[in-house]
DNA sequence: CTGAAAGCGCTTACAG
DNA sequence: CTGAAAGCGCTTACAG
């Protein structure tokens, strides 16, 4: 793009565009292959050799075309990282640490969303399979025979989901859910609703497993609530059976929706926490901007998007690795405003 | 990388990783040339071999490889976004719009942060430049001279910045400053605080700029407060300075700000906006979820970031539009709770 | 309209 | 330790 004007002095015999390993091999005096190793593979030349081919580059401005290097490697030294909603407040710590890492290790990060849509994501992961080395799924809404065949194309790592063959990170939902359960318990409540995220969601499964699980252990009537989106709206879209069911506490599958259940609630009069305890997952950024702020189980998304990275990279090294996966990340409770003990009356 | 095992009965010859437009001429009894022309030339074939071509191409699932085709052609079909802080709330907008008008236009964004740091994103840009084919700067923390080199590297669009001889998308920022004043103004407010945001950010200095200047006209003394970082502590830092000041009505930077002096200014036990007024910039995700809401000037910024990616798609097919620039966007006052008139007494 | 051939800028056995 | 050569998978003038 940057062709500058033909035609002038020539200092160096007629460099155009971006300097190649043959304008560097020439100007120091030796062949392309030394230069290509000089660089690629430090430590198996003669010093000598290393240290002026470096110095010619540097003087040069050389920087190895990234396209021509993957073509005979078969490396991009590119990975994927593939979202449901980038506007989801939780996917930051996700994207943050993944990005982090993957500069780490001088790789680049693509980012692309499929708005909530399986179809779409399925073709976004196709789309750029060939353009990368390997592909995250974060918050993932396809379905296990889906992820099968894509990490038959490209290494895969998932996030916040399981499949069949994939490695992944996931968190250790029952610890945080514990705290809650607890909570709650402890609170008095006895009727517990779950507000649920989207079917296609593999954490929402593990959420609702949990909550019903420990609610039963300790003696809490837990029950399920459509939800729909995983969204404000569908927060607050909830909110009508919400208030027609028993429930005097209710967990909504993520931060998004407790927040849109808790405005509609304050809307419709609603005491949070003195008629109706809410609490959500992830502790997004706005969990504790608002009145009450927010209960939630929260996890180290962005050490988890970072070791998502982390496996994709040995997965690439070591592609037995395939399967495997990290221990399961910690959540916790975070006890804040929107959860309390029945308002007496 | 999926290295199916070899040695099975060979159904097609030998058809080792993904297949090649080689393995797609020979199935279909043409040269590669014409497999070529009848995938990226469209038209330029008989409509029959054509036809025939990309339906062996379809039957094989052959996919074009990116690197490959970036080589002879220097067009890698990707391109950049280089955001400084990834969980400001206020690049959601400009991510998803650039997305996807990225997507349509059948090219792959890299996206990459700097973390507020100059010298981070001139790097991150260098290393990011060879395998992109243009760049967008959202939220540059460089200055005109560090983009002005960059922008002679790649083609480069910068968002919510101006930079001589770069095109870039702006802000129309005395509209919406104009309607804010206005409402200030109608209050009773007449000492008027702005609260700094970076020095580097060049949106600061225009949002301080537009304030100063309607303010002026509407009879208000308007004066600067030094802010910190552009985010929630930043705010809250900022808050001692603002109380100390004559200041009845505070404009920050921008909301993440704004919420962190809200924040602070209620723990210290003033009334928001009885005591004090307070308004931000860019109509964050939880600009509406605090007590009370925060009224702010707000953008388009999808918008921004759709338009900076078709700027910098025209100018890679036209060079000579690297200066033009689209018109400003509009902003407008979204007024909400943390303004009002002060309390009498 | 289609094929043969050269070339894009690297890497990497293969020799020496 | 270093060079010459082939090859990665495409595209594109150049012929016909």
């Amino acid at each position: 793009m940057s062709d500058l004007p033909v035609g002038g002095a020539d200092q160096t015999p007629e460099i155009t565009g971006a300097p190649t390993i043959y304008d560097v091999a020439r100007l120091a005096g030796v062949s392309p292959s030394t230069v290509s190793r000089a660089l690629s593979s430090p430590g198996r030349l003669s010093a000598k050799t290393e240290q002026l081919v470096r110095q010619t580059a540097e003087q040069l401005g050389f920087r190895a075309n990234p396209s021509a290097r993957a073509l005979p490697t078969g490396r991009t030294m590119t990975l994927a990282l593939l979202l449901a909603d980038i506007t989801n407040p939780v996917v930051f710590g996700i994207v943050r640490g993944a990005e982090r890492a993957a500069a780490a290790a001088g790789y680049t990060l693509v980012i692309a969303e499929s708005q909530e849509s399986g179809p779409a994501e399925r073709a976004t992961a196709l789309r750029v399979a060939s353009s990368v080395d390997g592909i995250v799924f974060a918050t993932s809404r396809l379905d296990s025979a889906a992820l099968g065949e894509l990490g038959r194309l490209k290494p895969a790592v998932l996030i916040n989901r399981e499949a069949e063959g994939l490695a992944s990170i996931v968190p250790d939902v029952d610890r945080g859910v514990t705290e809650l359960v607890e909570h709650l318990h402890l609170l008095g409540h006895v009727d517990v609703g779950y507000v649920a995220g989207p079917p296609s969601s593999w954490v929402d499964r593990r959420r609702w497993e949990a909550l019903l699980r420990q609610g039963r252990s300790r003696g809490l009537r837990v029950f399920e609530i459509p939800g729909g989106e995983p969204t404000l709206e569908g927060g607050a879209g909830a909110f009508e059976r919400v208030a027609a069911s028993s429930a005097t506490a209710v967990v909504a599958f993520n931060d998004l929706m407790a927040i849109g259940l808790l405005r509609a609630a304050r809307r419709a009069g609603l005491d949070v926490p003195g008629s109706l305890s809410i609490a959500g997952f992830d502790d997004i950024f706005g969990s504790e901007l608002t009145t009450p702020t927010i209960t939630t189980v929260a996890a180290p998304l962005e050490r988890a998007g970072e070791q998502a990275v982390e496996l994709l990279l040995a997965q690439l090294g070591q592609p037995d690795l395939g399967t495997r996966s990290f221990p399961p990340f910690p959540t916790h409770l975070i006890a804040r405003g929107s959860t309390g003990a029945l308002a007496t009356g």
